[in-house]
DNA sequence: TAGTGTCCCCTGACCCATGT
DNA sequence: ACATGGGTCAGGGGACACTA
């Protein structure tokens, strides 16, 4: 089929100033719009104001974000925290088609880390449909502007946000349920002592199973191996002192589990995509 | 038949040395 | 602080056996 040289569409574009109404909510959104793109648009920028949540109605596109590049479907939305450099654009072959927002609020940030938005910025739904209309809904108030349709508008960015809670609620905030007496009482002991020398043996000790059986209880229950877990559970609490503390990374390393500060960084490199330093940097940068 | 244990082999994590 | 390469060995998982 011969594909048509196309322009880009921009189908609804609004922009809100601050101003007294604005500020009483909790969420300001600041722009909003409806783009069809050609394949040739690009956006790319250092640093604006606020969080911009794209929307792919129709085809997909790409946005890159601390040097990593993410697929955005159809269907599928994309948390761009604008603050930081990035930049979007569409698959050559079948640009996008995109619904966004760009909304601002001290709450943001926080919710950004808790749904792990700089690790994995872009969203599936089963229902995309109730993401569509909550955009609709919002570009239909955008056109007046009383203190009543800012109020709706602060409801339906709410109800957006709490759309991504609820989607990534079974990643992000889900426990696993732990029916297994002896590997609970493992957890809880890894929990308390963290930064003690584990091994499989001494999983094995306290689950009192062999060897295969731990294996199979943690694929169960956490569908991971006992060491993965493990690594995985220090590495976010190394995130968590690197950000409350001002501990060296070698300190950190240490008190998180590692002997060797060189192993602990190379795999919280692998797991965050950042040095311990440059991710303490970036967490700073956003307070 | 489901749950569990044993054996065995390959992979990759870890450690150390070295360099930037 | 970080990267890289090489050697070592524990982890991981498949195949099969055992048992209630």
């Amino acid at each position: 089929m011969e594909k048509l040289a196309q322009q880009t569409q921009v189908l609804a574009n609004w922009y809100r100033e601050s101003d007294k109404f604005s500020t009483l909510m909790n969420y300001q959104i600041l722009r909003a719009g409806h783009i069809r793109t050609a394949e040739n648009f690009h956006v790319r920028r250092q640093s604006v104001v606020g969080h911009e949540l794209i929307f792919c109605l129709k085809g997909s596109g790409f946005v890159r974000l601390e040097h990593h590049l993410y697929e955005v479907k159809e269907g599928c939305l994309v948390w761009l925290p604008v603050r930081w450099p990035h930049e979007h654009f569409p698959h050559k072959d079948e640009p996008w088609e995109i619904l966004w927002i760009r909304i601002d609020s001290e709450k943001l940030s926080n919710i950004m880390k808790i749904l792990d938005v700089p690790q994995n910025p872009v969203f599936q739904f089963d229902n995309p449909e109730k993401v569509t209309e909550i955009y609709h809904h919002i570009f239909s108030l955008m056109k007046s502007h009383t203190l009543v349709t800012d109020a709706h508008c602060d409801e339906l960015c709410a109800r957006l946000i709490f759309t991504l809670l609820e989607n990534r609620s079974t990643e992000v905030t889900k426990s696993p349920v732990i029916t297994h007496r002896g590997l609970g009482r493992l957890i809880y002991q890894i929990h308390s002592h963290y930064s003690d020398d584990w091994d499989i043996d001494i999983f094995m000790q306290y689950c009192q199973v062999s060897k295969s059986q731990l294996f199979r209880l943690f694929q169960m229950t956490f569908n991971q191996s006992p060491l993965r877990w493990l690594k995985k559970y220090r590495l976010s609490q190394a995130r968590r002192l690197l950000v409350e503390t001002q501990e060296s990374i070698g300190r950190i390393s240490g008190q998180v589990g590692y002997n060797d500060p060189l192993h602990f960084s190379r795999d919280f490199h692998r797991e965050v995509g950042l040095s311990p330093s440059d991710f303490r940097r970036r967490e700073q940068r956003m307070d």
